[in-house]
DNA sequence: AACTTTATCAACCGCCACGAT
DNA sequence: TATCGTGGCGGTTGATAAAGT
């Protein structure tokens, strides 16, 4: 075992994506969503294995990821969570919308690792560097004295990163709280920073404000077509309730990442009613996709497979021929336009979306 | 300008867990 | 129970860009 079946054919392309490979991925992805990865392929035309393509999609094409710099809140953020969890990489990246297991871990071995151990804090346990350790550098290089290391005050019980108050979201930009929640709804999909569009083209991911202008001059969505990603602002309140701390070993981790999301919750149990945005939650998110699945592609399991990240918003304002359009695979009662950002926060790249008859990059 | 070193990050590899048969 | 297929994860590699000499 351990080797994937699908890897050991020959033909597969690797290394890096074409755009056209990443335009027949997204084009696949979001005809008939995350279903088997092992047929996307085949289905989407394409000489890679299924894994590479899950990867490609994870990690690069998913519409709700957020590009760019690691903020300072998103840096100690990490920083707090390795020490809680270590290498855990994906469960990491579930506490950080738009970032992906990939990106933390690479941002962690290509920056943080060594801006720690600047700090003279051994970024495997996060504590300062240890007796031991201090006595070795003292034997090697006697001239030089451990108390020139730069090292931050740090409580034995962990590092003064850690985060126990909601307010480190709400002030962050890692909750969308009520107030800037109401802002969200109150904007389109167009006016929302940071967002993104990605142009096959270019092979990259374009401000949606320029791609809106680029578009408005283009057309290359269509004449009246405006097509937008967004990551959205946040998970939500629910979300945190979602976080698994029986996953964590010890008591005191769950307890501390508990922490972490525990008050937004009650905050938001207490402010939901005046939420303008309809929520579904993965068990109706479930039933929802069941219930519009008729294009024939298997969701079972979906309630499971659901991301928790996967966020996405599309504001598809088609052009009359498109909206009255109908899949080839047929079975499918088109509409001219759906609003995606009701399907918040637990929306996957679903049936919802194929339903939506939604296909972006025929207008390319 | 040419070459070397370092940093970054996309992608691959190999392993594990789990469900289906 | 054993085997197989698949999804998911973390470690690692290799290509490229940027910085340094």
């Amino acid at each position: 075992m351990g080797r994937h079946s699908c890897c050991l054919k020959q033909k597969l392309r690797k290394g890096l994506w074409s755009p056209e490979e990443d335009e027949k991925l997204f084009n696949h992805i979001t005809r008939f969503g995350v279903g088997c990865w092992s047929s996307v392929p085949k289905q989407a035309g394409l000489q890679r294995c299924g894994k590479s393509c899950r990867l490609r999609w994870i990690n690069y094409l998913r519409p709700d990821l957020k590009r760019g710099m690691f903020s300072q809140q998103e840096e100690d953020l990490i920083i707090s969570l390795h020490e809680l969890l270590g290498n855990r990489w994906a469960q990491i990246a579930a506490q950080l919308p738009g970032r992906t297991d990939n990106e933390i871990k690479n941002f962690w071995n290509s920056c943080l690792k060594k801006k720690l151990m600047k700090q003279g804090i051994d970024p495997a346990t996060h504590k300062p560097h240890t007796e031991a350790y201090v006595k070795e550098e003292n034997k090697t290089t006697e001239t030089i004295t451990t108390t020139s290391m730069q090292i931050p005050s740090i409580t034995s019980q962990g590092s003064s990163f850690l985060i126990s108050d909601s307010s480190y979201y709400e002030n962050n930009g890692l909750s969308l709280t009520e107030p800037s929640r109401e802002i969200f709804n109150s904007k389109s999909a167009l006016d929302l920073d940071p967002l993104f569009c990605y142009d096959f083209q270019s092979g990259y991911n374009l401000p949606i404000n320029n791609y809106q202008s680029q578009s408005q001059s283009q057309s290359q969505f269509g004449l009246n077509s405006s097509y937008g990603f967004t990551s959205m602002p946040s998970l939500t309140n629910s979300d945190h309730a979602n976080v698994s701390i029986t996953e964590f070993s010890d008591n005191n981790s769950a307890s501390k990442i508990s922490s972490l999301f525990m008050n937004d919750q009650v905050k938001e149990s207490n402010s939901s009613n005046s939420s303008n945005m309809s929520t579904i939650y993965p068990s109706q998110m479930t039933t929802t996709m069941m219930e519009n699945n008729n294009a024939g592609f298997s969701w079972e399991g979906s309630e499971n497979k659901l991301d928790p990240l996967f966020q996405f918003q599309v504001n598809a304002i088609k052009s009359e021929e498109f909206g009255t359009s109908s899949w080839e695979e047929g079975h499918i009662q088109t509409q001219n336009s759906i609003d995606f950002s009701s399907y918040h926060p637990l929306t996957s790249l679903s049936e919802d979306l194929t339903e939506a008859n939604f296909d972006a990059f025929h207008h390319i």
